[in-house]
DNA sequence: GCACTCTGCTTTTTT
DNA sequence: AGCAGAGTGC
């Protein structure tokens, strides 16, 4: 790098930024928090802030801690920072993920915390697999309490820092009557005994080891000097404690973050993070950021009329130079597939006038939903890409070449053992593995390794002895050749000796060859990382799908996976109650998640640069059923002055926001209900001649009276209202079911009913399987 | 030990 | 509607 500018406002880092930005870059001592809205330039002044940092030579690239909260954002600040001060990003060892700054630290005193550096992480799957054999050894109904919530829970105490030591009587009753605390205990000495991480672990391990010894704290804290944090409302308590302590000796620390964008808070973000801020490190200077690049005036008018309905905000005010643009476009279609079809009609238009696909998003709340628009755009022939959805990583035979490798790797890896012992068949089955379960067991030692113990001993035999014999002597030799060969070079070898690839090739079924192509392309991208523990570290950590990029395509992904990003065109897709807000969400949260929900709603219309058109169906298909349903309160929350609103089921004027624009309590029609029957026509019926179109097809003219009560009832979700219970069934009454004979109904619920048959004794069935007997 | 069938469950969001 | 896991038969 040449010789830092003299003159720093001269700096090529400094053209173009705002006076909030410029503070925000040249404030470099003590701490300060941005309060950076939508499209305010967040991410310019981040990366200039470093770039003056490293510029004017006050800390070199390995003593800035930047952390930011997914993959792509530190890829991006990478890129950017790259471009302002060149090289000098290649030596920028902690600018990374949380997760993977982490894990960094970790590998380095692994032993601190019990581990070994070469330890493996795990994903969900294994994590789930291990789960259900210590809820088995703990004689616990799985059915009952399912693993994949005592995941969650682990997950959740680890993003609050608690340690098994640390959980208290009531975190652990909320598993299996209190033995939640034992089996997290015995989780993580499982982990230690596999020399595994589970993801929590990257953070929680982090933190203990810097609380549990000083030397390594203080090393750290004297080591950055300048700590960097982006998307500050979405850090969680371990995130937090692991800051505070690493910043509490230079209090240099620089945190970026938009309270209205928080949408992470059920995997333990907490906003109050920000609010904390000032309290823990007196005399921050806080600036805020509100000058927005991005969007029109309507865009950001539309968005901010959302938002407003949130309490508690710090509150900022966003204003725009650019020019007023386009009103944001309502459009009301009849069911999931028109959707589809105008969304890509919409697209068809925008290609016509020239615009290239990869300015386009469509963003959805659940991943469910790309698959509509999937549909349609294979028909069309729209070239599409989806984030987020299948990862590269996540496939079985991606992940059985990982599994080997990972043994190769790591011996004790027990899990990876286990996933490709038998696979290819080679007639080691259940019983075959359940003793090498329990020789390792008796020996402490790794399946791996029993596996090789094992063949001195009676206790297999035939083809199943031979047959392990094979495959201990094959690790032995892809260990050895792991040390001489290219890490690339092994893992080609090992596929063909391991008979992965032959299996493959035998399989005459239609996506073998695409999975033999995808681990040509695993093997292809092995090339491009230093070692093989280097390149699993990557596989875990990164999980993206970098599958080549060919051409423009249009993006569909949800609106968390949106954050961040900016488009020319988004479409807004599904705003129904019910599925945006999601019930569910609603349900397990209250109020608080319904202010979260809305700050998706900001979120996704903030994504837009020029054009925002946001989408409700009437009807649509869930669980392969037909539930009707109403647009999104969030649409009606939308100031009239900003939207243009269009339906394809009657004339102009929106029939729907009616229904939202005079309730005093906003959760009045939370709580779930027996809805009855298509609540388009209800929700329609505010008044005034409307024509309907009917499941049938046909336009029907139709005169409704306002009758506040039964608008009420049609505003509940359109998940409950589905469920078209049948109303000619009452309580008591006597029934006959093909399956289990006559009894009667002792309860209903929505479309299900509890029977006493009297047969069979009491069975929760569906109403359509049974006639009034 | 393996392949096939049936059941019941799922769907929020991600490192 | 689609899928995983359990259950059944060879």
């Amino acid at each position: 790098m040449s010789a830092p500018a003299p003159q720093t406002d001269a700096a090529p880092y400094l053209q173009g930024l705002n006076e909030p930005q410029r503070q925000a870059v040249l404030t470099t001592e003590g701490p300060v928090l941005v309060l950076a809205g939508a499209g305010t330039g967040k991410t310019a002044a981040l990366t200039a802030r470093l770039a003056h940092l490293l510029y004017t030579r006050r800390a070199y690239p390995s003593e800035i801690l930047s952390v930011t909260f997914t993959n792509k954002a530190a890829k991006e600040m990478r890129e950017r920072v790259g471009r302002l001060v060149g090289d000098m990003v290649e030596g920028m060892p902690w600018l990374g993920t949380f997760h993977s700054i982490g894990a960094k630290m970790l590998r380095r005193h692994a032993e601190l915390v019990g581990l070994q550096s070469n330890f493996t992480i795990l994903d969900t799957d294994d994590q789930l697999r291990l789960l259900k054999t210590l809820i088995a050894d703990a004689d616990i109904d799985e059915k009952r309490f399912p693993a994949r919530s005592l995941a969650g829970f682990i997950d959740s105490w680890k993003n609050k820092g608690l340690t098994p030591a640390q959980l208290d009587a009531g975190e652990s009753e909320l598993y299996a009557n209190g033995k939640g605390q034992q089996l997290y205990q015995a989780y993580q000495d499982r982990l230690k005994t596999l020399n595994a991480c589970d993801f929590g672990d990257l953070l929680l391990h982090s933190l203990v080891l810097l609380r549990e010894h000083r030397e390594v704290l203080e090393h750290y804290q004297q080591r950055f000097r300048y700590i960097m944090v982006d998307e500050y409302q979405d850090t969680n308590s371990v995130q937090y404690l692991w800051l505070r302590l690493l910043a509490q000796e230079r209090k240099n620390i620089a945190c970026v973050g938009d309270d209205d964008q928080s949408i992470y808070s059920w995997r333990g973000a907490q906003v109050e993070n920000i609010l904390k801020f000032e309290r823990d490190f007196p005399g921050a200077v806080v600036i805020r950021l509100e000058q927005n690049y991005r969007s029109t005036p309507h865009i950001l008018g539309a968005a901010s009329g959302v938002i407003a309905n949130n309490g508690g905000r710090l509150g900022k005010t966003l204003w725009t130079e650019l020019d007023v643009g386009e009103k944001v476009k309502v459009i009301g279609v009849w069911d999931g597939p028109e959707e589809a079809r105008r969304v890509a009609q919409e697209i068809e238009a925008c290609q016509v006038a020239g615009k290239s696909l990869d300015d386009i998003a469509i963003l959805v709340r659940a991943q469910h939903q790309t698959r509509e628009f999937e549909d349609r755009f294979i028909a069309t022939g729209l070239p599409y890409r989806i984030v987020g959805g299948f990862r590269f990583y996540e496939r079985a035979e991606i992940r059985d070449a990982l599994a080997y490798l990972r043994v190769v790797a790591q011996p004790a890896d027990d899990l990876a053992f286990e996933r490709i012992v038998n696979v290819p068949k080679r007639g080691l089955g259940d019983k075959a593995v359940a003793k090498l379960h329990q020789l390792s067991r008796a020996l402490r030692v790794p399946l791996s390794e029993a596996a090789a113990r094992i063949l001195d001993t009676d206790e297999m035999t035939g083809a199943a002895k031979k047959s392990l014999g094979r495959l201990v002597a094959d690790f032995a030799s892809w260990h050895t050749k792991a040390a001489e060969l290219p890490h690339a070079e092994l893992a080609r070898q090992l596929l063909d000796e391991s008979g992965y690839t032959a299996m493959l090739q035998a399989d005459r079924s239609a996506e073998a060859a695409g999975r033999l192509e995808n681990l040509t392309e695993l093997v292809r991208a092995m090339e491009e990382y230093d070692s093989l523990g280097a390149f699993l570290e990557h596989v875990s950590l990164v999980m993206e799908n970098d599958a080549g990029n060919r051409g423009a395509q249009v993006t569909i992904m949800t609106i968390h996976a949106a954050k961040g990003l900016e488009f020319d065109t988004v479409f807004c897709a599904g705003w129904e109650e019910g599925l945006f807000p999601s019930q569910r969400s609603l349900d397990e949260g209250g109020l608080a998640s319904l202010e979260e929900e809305r700050r998706l709603a900001y979120v996704a219309i903030t994504r837009a640069r020029r054009r925002a058109i946001i989408l409700h169906a009437a009807n649509r298909r869930i669980y392969g059923q037909w539930n009707s349903s109403i647009p999104s309160r969030f649409v009606g929350e939308l100031p009239k002055v900003h939207i243009d609103e269009e339906t394809t089921m009657s004339g102009g004027e929106s029939l729907w926001r009616a229904n939202w624009t005079d309730r005093a309590d906003p959760f009045a029609d939370v709580a779930r209900g027996t809805g009855r029957g298509p609540g388009w026509q209800r929700a329609a019926g505010v008044g005034g001649n409307v024509d309907v179109k009917n499941p049938g097809g046909a336009f029907t003219s139709r005169t409704f009276t306002r009758e506040p009560a039964r608008v009420k009832e049609a505003t509940r979700s359109a998940v409950s209202l589905g469920n078209k219970g049948r109303d000619d069934l009452t309580m008591g009454q006597r029934v006959f079911h093909q399956k289990f004979g006559y009894g009667e109904i002792v309860e209903i619920e929505g479309n299900k009913l509890e029977i006493d048959f009297e047969q069979a004794g009491r069975k929760r069935v569906m109403d359509s399987f049974v006639v009034a007997g």
